[in-house]
DNA sequence: TTATTTTTGTTAATCAATTAACAAATTAAT
DNA sequence: ATTAATTTGTTAATTGATTAACAAAAATAA
């Protein structure tokens, strides 16, 4: 089947988790120009972005919440079919682990932490275990992931990274600025937040 | 002076932030395809980039990156230009206290933090003071802050949204998802890693 | 001197994302 | 019945971002 475009799939999760909040109702109906407003954008794209994965709504009450979260389930994978590990458990790794695990909104799993302090090692946060890096080829292998998530800027992150990649690992989301060596065929993303801050910056007034 | 584009803002924020790791060398020169690599984007890119903000190159060697730097500088407001603050001094706000603050590399400055915890507040974190929430207003005007960054999920947030905004700020990074209503005029990016999460497990194989 | 190579600078073309426009469906009101 | 109001579904238009294409500049090699 045809991908989507990406920003549709980053609509369809954002859409996905707002509207797990009007669930409650089993009989709940939202219009697009409410669902846009509550994603501050444009009842247009919803309706768009809605006509994509082939979902209708009702000319006088607009869209039947609970079937709607159910076909965005099946669109971006059932509940819980991606694994992902995380390197670092200092402050940022810590939140992430707490806000993503576990979730009942998220349907990654997070499989495993991995750190190369030894005071970290071998040590649960939230339900995670934490490994030494050097048990990265055989959790990653084991487990079947296929995203990490870098929470740590140490000058040798490369080897880490290449062992995440030699391991199976598709994509990486690095939340720490940095020049990474990494193949064209994995999905990477850079979050930092000084480039938001300064962007912001930019535009204001 | 006419705006430039976002996406040209951020790359410009990142070029800066790569080659202050290379400035070490007065005369350091780079070309356009090893600026890119380091991005990951294309060699036009960087060039049309710097094109805009009006920046010329070498035929033989490049460009001259301490220039290079000075003229980001320039274009994206002088360093500390703009003050910010943090609210919630939770896991996560600690890790980004720490990744911007004090930074040589990120010009704005983080002014303050806000809780709701008796247990966070008086306090300081790494030289950022901690106050309670009612001390927003008094706070935010009296720094002339006009960028917020919200690290806590509390249902109870959007009062403490609309006292930003009523205090002068202009712009705010929200890292937890949930419907927010921020006036049209405000400069709004949501980042939830659960989003990235999705919508990477979607696109990898 | 005359090609050859390399890299910038810029326009044009392409691709992606958003928004506008409006027909079709449905209900409610007159 | 007819009109008005509302909202979806879809195509077309627009806007924005990226990439392709290539001339111009400068140095090097033949």
């Amino acid at each position: 089947m045809e991908k989507l475009p990406p920003k549709t799939v980053e609509r369809l999760s954002q859409y996905r988790r707002v509207l797990s909040k009007y669930e409650d109702d089993e009989n709940s109906y939202i219009f697009s120009h409410d669902l846009a407003r509550l994603l501050k954008i444009n009842p247009v794209q919803v309706r768009r972005d809605l006509m994509l994965i082939g979902f209708s709504g009702n000319y006088r009450s607009g869209y039947r919440v609970q079937e709607l979260i159910m076909l965005i389930n099946k669109t971006l994978k059932t509940p819980k079919s991606q694994n992902s590990v995380i390197i670092g458990v200092g402050r940022l790794g810590k939140a992430i682990i707490h806000h993503i695990y576990p979730s009942n909104v998220c349907p990654v799993t997070l499989k495993a932490a991995f750190d190369i302090d030894p005071a970290k090692i071998n040590k649960e946060y939230n339900g995670v275990f934490c490994y030494d890096v050097s048990k990265i080829p055989e959790i990653v292998k084991e487990n079947n992931v296929k995203i990490a998530i870098l929470t740590i800027s140490d000058e040798d992150i490369q080897p880490i990274v290449d062992a995440l990649i030699d391991s199976g690992v598709k994509g990486i989301i690095n939340y720490v600025a940095g020049p990474l060596k990494i193949p064209k065929d994995i999905y990477f993303k850079e979050y930092d937040i000084r480039t938001t801050l300064e962007e912001m910056a930019y535009f204001i007034e």
